[in-house]
DNA sequence: ATAAAATTTTAAGCGAATCTAAAAATTATA
DNA sequence: TATAATTTTTAGATTCGCTTAAAATTTTAT
C-alpha cells in the first residue's frame, strides 16, 4: 500500500505520542497540536486511516496504531533517523539543522535506497540525537534511558538522548557545550522551581532549568 | 518563492524539451506527453506558472522559460544529477535503477544540503549518464556531444552520454556491455532502416538499431 | 481555398488535504 | 446533578492538481 507523506506523518506522530503517553491511546487534540493542524482535519484523516486499517479509531475516545500501521510508522522513523545520521556523520551538518531536512527525506519511497544507506552508514544503532534506529525488521535497541527530571541526586549519568524537535533547544545545548555521552551529575535541585545544578564531565558546574531538563535523557554511567 | 514538486517538474521538463527543440518554444502536447498528463492539465499549469512569471506562455503558440524559471529548472537538474551521482558512486546503485529515486530526491528543499552534497562528492562535472551537472551558479560544462545518429562513418568517437529516462534502454546497454567512455566507430549504416554496425573499443562489432542510436551521444575521441 | 485533421483551450468536475464555524458529545465543576 | 467548560465531530468551503468532453484555433491536405 502506497501512502502519502501526510499519511506517513500521521502514523509517525501517533506512534511517538503513544510512546510518551504510555497508554496507547492518542487524543485528537494532541495530534492536532503536534501536526499543527486543526482538530477537524485530524478527525478527517483518522477516519481515512481507519478505513485503511492502519489505526483503530473510536469517536470521542482516541486512536491507536494497528499492527500494520505501527510497522509503517517505525519504518518512517527508521528512515528519518538514518538520514539524520548521514547528514551529521557524512555531510557535517550540526544537529540543530537536520530535523527539517530529515522530515522531507523520510518520505522518499525506495526500500533499496534505505537498505543501502543503512549499509553505507555501517548499520548505526542510534541517531545523532541519541534516538534508537529501528532495524529493517522494526526492532529497536532500547537502553535504560530516563528523563533528567527523574534522575537521582549525586549519581553519575551520561547524556544519552535529547529532544530533537526544538531547534532553539539544540542551539542552547551547543551554547552551554553539552554533547551526547557527556557525564552528568546532579548536585542540587531547587525545591521551588526544580532548577538544578549539574556537573558536566566532573569539571564545569552549570545551572539548568526544569524546562531544559525535560528535554534531556540520561542513563546510568 | 517556494514551488511545489509539480511546478518544479514542469519547469524542468520545459527546460529539457526546449534544449532538444533548439528553438526555445515548447508545445503543450509535447509537455503533456512527457509528463504523462492530459493537455488540459498542462494548459492549466502553464497559466499558473505564467502568473508567477516563471514562463512566457502564449495561447495556441507555446511556452518558454523566463530568466527566473530557467534558473529554477537548472537548479532542479543540478539536484537530480548530484543525487544520481551519489546513488551510483557511494551507494553502488546501477544506473538503470536511479532515475525514479532521483526524481523524488530532486525536490528536497535545502540549499545547504545540495551544497554539502556537491562538496562531499568532490564537485563532479558529469553524472552517471554523462549529463553535465550545473554548478551552484547554473553554469554547465558543455562538451561537443552529438547524437550517434549524426556521427560520421569510420571516425573514432567515445560514448559521452546516454538517455537516462528509459530503464529498458539502460538495461539493454548493460546487456550488450557498452559503458560511458567506451570507444565507438561506425563501420556501416544500412540505408533502408539506418541500422548500424559499430565497433566497440576496437574489439567487438555489434549491430545497433536506429532507435537505440537515437539514445546514444558521442564526442570525437 | 477550403475542408478535414490535429492541437490546444475552456468548462465542468473530482478527490485529497486542508480550513473555519457551529453543533454535538464528553468531561469537569459548582 | 445540573450546568459550564472543553474536546471532538460534522458541515460546508477552498485550493491544488488532475480528469474528460466540447469548443476554438491552427495546420495539413486536397
Amino acid at each position: 500500500m502506497l501512502l502519502s507523506a501526510t499519511e506517513e506523518n500521521y502514523l509517525k506522530y501517533i506512534f511517538q505520542l503513544s510512546e510518551i503517553a504510555d497508554e496507547n491511546i492518542v487524543k485528537t487534540n494532541d495530534l492536532a497540536y503536534k501536526l499543527e493542524h486543526s482538530a477537524a482535519s485530524v478527525t478527517d484523516m483518522l477516519k481515512k486511516l481507519s478505513d485503511k486499517k492502519l489505526v483503530a479509531y473510536k469517536k470521542y475516545y482516541g486512536v491507536s496504531l494497528s499492527k500494520n500501521g505501527k510497522q509503517i510508522a517505525v519504518q518512517v522513523l527508521r528512515k528519518h533517523r538514518l538520514w539524520e545520521t548521514f547528514l551529521v556523520k557524512n555531510l557535517k551538518f550540526t544537529w540543530d539543522k537536520i530535523h527539517d531536512i530529515a522530515e522531507q527525506l523520510e518520505h522518499i519511497q525506495s526500500d533499496e535506497l534505505i537498505d543501502r544507506m543503512d549499509e553505507y552508514l555501517g548499520h548505526p544503532k542510534f541517531d545523532p540525537h541519541g534516538d534508537p534506529i529501528p532495524d529493517k525488521k522494526g526492532n529497536f535497541s532500547m537502553s535504560n534511558v530516563i528523563c533528567l527530571t527523574d534522575a537521582k541526586l549525586k549519581k553519575q549519568y551520561v547524556l544519552a538522548n535529547v529532544n530533537d524537535e526544538s531547534t532553539a533547544f539544540l542551539k542552547y545545548l551547543n551554547k552551554i557545550q553539552i554533547s551526547l555521552q557527556d557525564k552528568i551529575k546532579i548536585v542540587d535541585k531547587e525545591a521551588f522551581d526544580d532548577t538544578m545544578q549539574i556537573i558536566i564531565n566532573d569539571k564545569k558546574q552549570i545551572t539548568i532549568s526544569n524546562d531544559a531538563a525535560k528535554n534531556m535523557f540520561v542513563k546510568v554511567d
